[in-house]
DNA sequence: CGGGCTCGAG
């Protein structure tokens, strides 16, 4: 526990100081450095007037000459125009030359003017300048007008003919214009003509963003080699790294593959070049790395950025804290927000979401309410601090106490809730509340808050829905769920897979496959384009039925739909041929989903582990479990209670307990209902029923429902131990804890109770009383 | 760009 710095007692404190009003010595370089994150070329440089002439000089110059040129070209007075460009010993200014061209608005009048220009311009070397200046306001009026896309590069052509050179600006201008119409090789050609003593950064820039776009990326990759190269002429800058980073964050490249080691590699190669990506796209680079269970290059990345200077903003941390928190890694969730606090990065609701919301997956609820508490009263101090719980948080902390059984005080919750501005209850709220009073059986609570929402005029979603359909099959209820789903869908909230997938699963279980096929049939009616989820819920629904023929049948017809299974599909078959025992259909699907290039995940790892085990194949249940570690997956609840539950059958129960233990000391993985059961029942059968009560109460202190099967395996143990007293106790639980007893139950309390004369006790129990009130 | 709710494994 002590390792866990996450526990509240400790971090409220270090979170408090997070909070205290920074010092604001980074806000300044900050700020320089997102104004440098601007992909803003900048306005197009202009020429400079001369030396000797001032602007003002020069403008009136423009003003004269663009009158004289008013009229059509023929109509132009050569006389006037010679007097006024040329009568002087000093010709106009590159800087006069470029804004009379350009204001003659169409590019054929330009060049005419042009031509007269380089007729009567004093012969190059010494015209060159004004020359270039006026070659590049004839491309400007170009490549406004509709038809440029071949004439640019026809001016080109020309002024090469000529030796004109380019200034940077027009070729800037080239290369951009160019690439953005398709004309990729011109645009190189222009580029690549350049003196490379023109080829400056923003030249450069242009150049590799051309190149990317048109999947040259190797010849981007060069150009940017250059531009790492400290003596080189035009270096990397903000927009080059703004550029080549937004390409490598897309989905796919064309022409290229990168791994995640190039992309970090050449993110660090900016860092030390003192080109940092901005917020966003370094967030979505550990967001995709993190996606790609690349979890330890997201960490190296996010502190080498830090370590080479780069500002690194909250929602980058939040990425990768996520992601941490998915894989239970307590250890370097709690390093990196010490490290946020070194770095002066001050958490935000996100950070305080995240945090709350793994404390509450972890069912650390109180911790999380403590952390909440802290949050809120941050608030009220008067010292600036702005982090307030907002909608999220409360809904995380509502779902939380919900998955814990605590309905009761997720509801008081959310009036607390609707006391704080800008807090409403939404529509989440009221799904985590609905799914908490329906899981523990009170679908009358369920339903009547599905009411209170609607007069709020909150709309219910697709979850609210499911939810209430999930509810009402599990309570075998199906029919009911029927109903619900078209007077939903009446109200305009349609079914979705999820729908589909509950209802088409539980009437397989219950065996009613015809109907499980009309679901089928009406959900590739209703829902116009064909999905092929409407597949994937039959395969699961036949496959959990046991029917694997009919379930293979359905994936043909999916493969002749053209659609291919997903991860879940495989898993669901994986698990059906597991359970009818046909290994070498086992082998086959692996083998398919893995050339499919599917790649197997925690629950198909779980499902196969599981199946070794019970089948008294430990050694390969193990040698499984490693390939999976070393795939990068994390054991989950399902991974340990596979392992439990084979030692148990073993009749190692020792070793099954210790596995428990570590689960809350190594792992951190929470156990779960099932785990619990096994335990229970593998205890009471051995007589060792003390420790199943001391297990029983450990469900408690972590949140852990009991349901019907945990009661009933208790129940056995203590009629073998005649523990009428504690039995007495465990029936008044049961009835708060909303479990109803099954046939099971009914069974040993019948044949129990009836012999010591309890049968009082025993209708009181059935109608719901308390047990232990009834002897009152 | 980052955090909350339903269903698919034991």
């Amino acid at each position: 526990m002590n390792t866990l710095s996450l526990s509240a007692s400790k971090h409220s404190k270090s979170f408090l100081n997070l909070l205290k009003p920074q010092t604001s010595k980074t806000q300044s370089s900050i700020f320089l450095l997102s104004h440098h994150l601007s992909t803003d070329p900048g306005p197009e440089t202009e020429p400079n007037p001369k030396p000797n002439q001032s602007p003002k000089d020069d403008d009136l110059l423009i003003t004269q000459a663009v009158e004289l040129l008013q009229p059509n070209e023929k109509d132009w007075n050569f006389d006037q125009l010679h007097h006024l460009l040329f009568s002087n010993s000093a010709a106009p200014s590159p800087r006069s030359l470029f804004h009379i061209t350009r204001r003659l608005g169409a590019s054929s009048k330009a060049l005419k003017f042009f031509e007269y220009v380089s007729e009567n311009v004093a012969s190059p070397p010494d015209s060159t300048v004004s020359l270039s200046s006026s070659f590049q306001a004839i491309l400007e009026l170009a490549k406004r007008e509709p038809t440029s896309q071949n004439k640019l590069y026809d001016l080109y052509k020309m002024a090469k003919e000529r030796n004109i050179p380019l200034n940077i600006s027009a070729a800037a201008l080239l290369v951009r214009s160019l690439g953005m119409v398709g004309m990729v090789d011109e645009a190189l050609i222009v580029f690549n003509d350049l003196d490379p003593g023109l080829k400056n950064t923003h030249l450069r820039n242009a150049a590799i963003d051309v190149m990317l776009k048109s999947g040259c990326v190797d010849d981007a990759l060069k150009v940017l080699d250059e531009m790492f190269d400290p003596k080189a002429e035009g270096r990397v800058d903000q927009v080059t790294g703004d550029i080549v980073l937004s390409y490598l964050l897309k989905r796919e490249w064309p022409g290229r593959s990168f791994s995640e080691e190039d992309i970090v590699g050449l993110v660090l190669k900016f860092g030390e070049h003192g080109v940092f990506p901005d917020s966003v796209k370094l967030t979505k680079l550990i967001t995709a790395l993190c996606r790609n269970r690349k979890t330890n290059k997201a960490w190296d990345v996010l502190h080498d950025v830090m370590k080479l200077g780069g500002d690194v903003k909250a929602a980058s941390c939040n990425a990768l804290l996520t992601c941490l928190t998915r894989c239970n890694d307590f250890k370097r969730m709690n390093e990196l927000m010490v490290k946020m606090k070194e770095m002066d990065i001050h958490p935000d609701v996100v950070t305080f979401g995240i945090v709350i919301n793994s404390l509450c997956k972890s069912r650390r609820i109180d911790e999380a309410l403590e952390l909440f508490e802290k949050i809120s009263e941050g608030r009220e101090k008067s010292d600036g601090v702005s982090t307030e719980p907002d909608v999220v948080i409360y809904n995380t902390l509502i779902d939380g106490l919900c998955k814990v059984g605590r309905q009761e005080e997720g509801l008081r919750l959310m009036e607390k809730m609707r006391l704080q501005n800008g807090c409403a209850p939404n529509t989440v709220t009221y799904n985590c509340l609905i799914d908490g009073f329906n899981k523990v059986g009170d679908i009358e609570r369920g339903c009547e808050l599905f009411h209170q929402m609607k007069e709020e005029g909150i709309s219910p979603s697709v979850i609210t829905l499911n939810t209430m359909v999930d509810c009402l099959c599990k309570h075998g209820r199906l029919n009911s769920a029927i109903d619900f789903l078209n007077e939903m869908q009446r109200d305009g909230v349609k079914g979705n897979a999820v729908t589909y997938a509950t209802l088409i699963t539980s009437f397989c279980n219950v065996n009613n496959i015809s109907m499980a096929m009309e679901l089928f049939e009406q959900m590739l009616r209703d829902g116009g384009s064909t999905d092929a989820i409407v597949y994937y819920s039959l395969i699961s629904g036949l496959s959990q039925a046991g029917r694997m023929d009919d379930a293979i049948s359905v994936v043909s017809k999916l493969k002749e739909a053209c659609f291919s299974l997903d991860l879940v599909s495989y898993n669901v078959l994986i698990n059906g041929f597991c359970k009818k025992n046909k290994l070498d259909k086992v082998h086959e699907m692996v083998q398919e989903m893995e050339a499919a290039g599917v790649k197997p995940d925690s629950v198909t790892y779980n499902t196969l582990i599981s199946y070794f085990c019970k089948a008294g194949e430990l050694t390969t249940g193990h040698r499984i479990l490693s390939k999976m570690i070393d795939e990068g997956l994390v054991p989950t609840a399902v991974t340990f209670g596979a392992l439990i539950h084979a030692y148990c059958l073993n009749g190692n129960t020792d070793k099954a307990m210790k596995i428990f233990r570590e689960m809350g000391s190594k792992s951190k993985v929470p156990p779960n209902t099932v785990i619990y059961n096994i335990l229970i029942d593998t205890l009471c059968k051995k007589n060792e029923v003390e420790l199943a009560i001391s297990l029983i109460d450990s469900m408690k202190d972590k949140g852990v429902r009991p349901n019907t099967a945990t009661f009933n395996a208790l129940f056995k143990g203590l009629k073998e131990n005649n523990l009428l007293e504690k039995a007495f106790e465990f029936m008044d639980q049961m009835i708060e804890h909303a479990c109803n007893p099954d046939y099971i139950t009914m069974e040993i309390l019948t044949e129990w109770l009836s012999a010591v004369g309890e049968t009082e006790k025993l209708r009181r129990f059935v109608q719901g009383y308390e047990v232990a009130a009834s002897t009152a």
